[in-house]
RNA sequence: GGAGUGGUAGUUCAGUUUGGUUAGAAUACCUGCCUGUCACGCAGGGGGUCGCGGGUUCGAGUCCCGUCCACUCCGCCA
């Protein structure tokens, strides 16, 4: 049917009895001469249409946007003056000898260049994924999965894919359930993560696993989160974090090499949990971002200022100071702005310093709080911060996990609404998270991670009797603010594993109805191994300078977790109910 | 569960602050003219449940209450 893509018409292919087909993207009818861009997956060519043929002349007059049509033709050059240089196929043009009409197509609901709303984009999806912007995106993904498997099957990694339908686990995200027609009144749920079937093929002696796998979590949505989304996950035996950091490193070089051709410097710059959270207020610190958090306690710990002095000798609490560099150019309006902000985070209010000259401390800042602070304390804040003439120093005092939370996202805020992000990809290792956190309002422990992440520890007593110490051999990568994906290295000591599902609080009877077939599993024997998975709906996201995840994947879902173009999820008849066992108590 | 923004022609928007004649523009669409356009041009035309429901009023796109949808964020996402 075709001879040569849109796109491979050129000066070669002259006086070739060519044939194309694809999509009419635009016609310009002259009277006398009709012209007609044809697109396919490749491109565009224009094809002309001269009055001579009288009946082809009347059917190129009866097509319209849209339409499918195949086209015999002679590819010519076009005359000299009328070369349109920003398609390929610019310099020439075909003459059509005939054309088939494969398809025809009702006015589209909306064009492609004007900023169409989501809503009518997702309405009718199958309209908008013609455009260059999701074939784009769409491309670029399968060119990214393509990397990835030619990468990983060069280093002998095995794509194994793991079960869709498998057990619920009450820990972590709600799963979506599924219910079994077989055995009436049960449930499978889809996997949040292939985590524990990957480590049992460890178990298994397959060293080296990767999927490109579904994933499945029933929580609210967000720009960067859908119910379903994709996750590169792999597993390694016989390894250790810094080989799985190099093996990952050298992947994404790959991927934003092919993609992007940029160079990533290896290895990516490396820093613990703990020290995230105290210089950027974040475990997924944006790196292009040139101001820092610094914690001042120690500075303010003997001052007269209660609000500072306090928290600054209070266990658990801080002070902590940024200073934004004068490039902010931040106003009155805006550091009210940031006030409220930090108020709906929980702050009281948002002390600050504006420096018009460091040199005079006397008279050269103006603060409401400064009449408080002893001029030694100021004039080492400034140095510790390292403040110039036009900056402005924010403070936060309290709870180390509120100061954190508030200066980390004013630390965002402020550079995205003043434009201080540079067009770069600062990548980042964050190591060291803790194994466990504890939770407020349940009173339990729960792991920062999953429960099958090694703890670091010297006696495996210290697990139970001192859960909060304790750090795991874990990492994530993180790009420009957004975490990408996570790993560890896994427990394989069948003891360690118990006592990390006890510090969860979970009873023998629990451990053996949930993970029963895991913790018996790794009885018969267990490499040490590790691994790591990635949201590649993320990476195709940023690689794609997109907004959200949605303009990656071709179907995706509202943020109310429904199909605008299918309209699922939808009721399901009495019988299929009757069937499964199920009934409604009540309908909202 | 909570906070915010938006919903007016197929599409993108103006109009809502301060209620008042027949709800406009651009683009798309239809018809006619046009032999070198590529955002073609010119002339004409059709197209509206102002998201939905209720209320206030002589009168509601505009004010009030409720509700639905879309998006962003918080909670949530081991």
């Amino acid at each position: 049917m075709r001879t040569y893509y849109c796109n491979e018409i050129n000066e070669k292919k002259i006086d070739q009895e060519v044939q194309v087909c694809g999509w009419v993207n635009k016609i310009r009818d002259h009277g006398g001469v009709i012209f007609i861009d044809l697109r396919d997956i490749k491109g565009l060519v224009q094809i002309v249409v001269n009055p001579d043929d009288k009946k082809l002349f009347e059917l190129a007059e009866s097509i319209r946007t849209e339409f499918i049509i195949s086209v015999k033709g002679q590819p010519r050059l076009r005359p000299a003056g009328s070369e349109n240089l920003k398609i390929d196929s610019g310099k020439v043009e075909i003459v059509s000898s005939s054309i088939d009409l494969l398809s025809k197509a009702e006015t589209p609901p909306f064009q492609f260049d004007d900023d169409v709303n989501e809503d009518s984009r997702l309405k009718y999806r199958v309209h908008d994924l013609k455009s260059r912007k999701m074939q784009k995106n769409l491309i670029i993904r399968s060119h990214v999965v393509n990397i990835i498997r030619s990468y990983l099957t060069e280093l002998d990694f095995l794509e194994i894919e793991t079960p869709i339908l498998t057990k619920a686990t009450p820990e972590g995200a709600r799963d979506y359930l599924v219910p079994s027609r077989v055995n009436q009144g049960q449930f499978y749920a889809l996997p949040q993560s292939p985590q524990l079937f990957k480590q049992m093929l460890m178990m298994s002696g397959y060293e080296k696993y990767y999927q490109i796998a579904k994933c499945f979590r029933d929580e609210d949505l967000r720009a960067d989160r859908q119910p379903e989304f994709t996750q590169l996950d792999l597993e390694i035996s016989f390894t250790n974090q810094s080989k799985i950091i190099s093996l990952i490193e050298k992947l994404f070089a790959r991927i934003f090499k092919d993609i992007l051709k940029v160079n990533i410097s290896l290895p990516i710059q490396k820093v613990s949990y703990s020290e995230a959270m105290e210089r950027f207020g974040s475990d997924r610190p944006d790196m292009r971002i040139s101001y820092e958090i610094k914690n001042i306690s120690e500075i303010v710990k003997d001052s007269e200022f209660k609000v500072f002095s306090m928290p600054a000798t209070e266990q658990g609490h801080k002070v902590s100071a940024m200073c934004i560099p004068s490039d902010a150019k931040l106003s009155r309006k805006d550091i009210d702005t940031y006030t409220d902000i930090a108020v709906s985070l929980g702050s009281q209010g948002l002390a600050y310093i504006k420096c018009n000259d460091v040199d005079d401390i006397e008279n050269g800042l103006q603060s409401p709080i400064i009449k408080f602070l002893d001029k030694q304390i100021v004039k080492r804040i400034l140095e510790n911060v390292n403040a110039s003439n036009g900056d402005i120093i924010f403070f936060s005092a309290g709870q180390e996990k509120l100061v954190n939370n508030i200066l980390g996202t004013l630390r965002c805020k402020i550079a995205e609404d003043k434009n201080l992000l540079n067009d770069e990809w600062k990548f980042l290792w964050v190591t060291d998270f803790p194994m466990f956190e504890h939770d407020k309002e349940t009173k339990k422990w729960k792991c920062l991670h999953h429960p099958f992440t090694k703890p670091v520890y010297k006696n495996i007593e210290d697990i139970n009797s001192k859960p909060d110490t304790l750090l795991s051999e874990s990492y994530d990568l993180v790009l420009n603010g957004t975490e990408l994906g996570g790993g560890s290295i896994r427990i394989n000591d069948i003891n360690v594993q118990n006592e990390v599902f006890k510090v969860l609080g979970l009873s023998e009877k629990e451990i053996d109805s949930q993970f029963g077939f895991f913790v018996n599993s790794m009885k018969y024997g267990c490499p040490p191994h590790g691994g790591i998975a990635f949201g590649l709906d993320r990476i195709i996201m940023l690689l794609t300078n997109s907004s959200s995840i949605r303009e990656t994947i071709a179907f995706p879902k509202t943020q109310t977790a429904s199909c605008s173009l299918t309209n699922a999820p939808a009721d399901i008849d009495k019988e299929q109910m009757n069937e499964l066992g199920l009934k409604h108590t009540e309908k909202k």
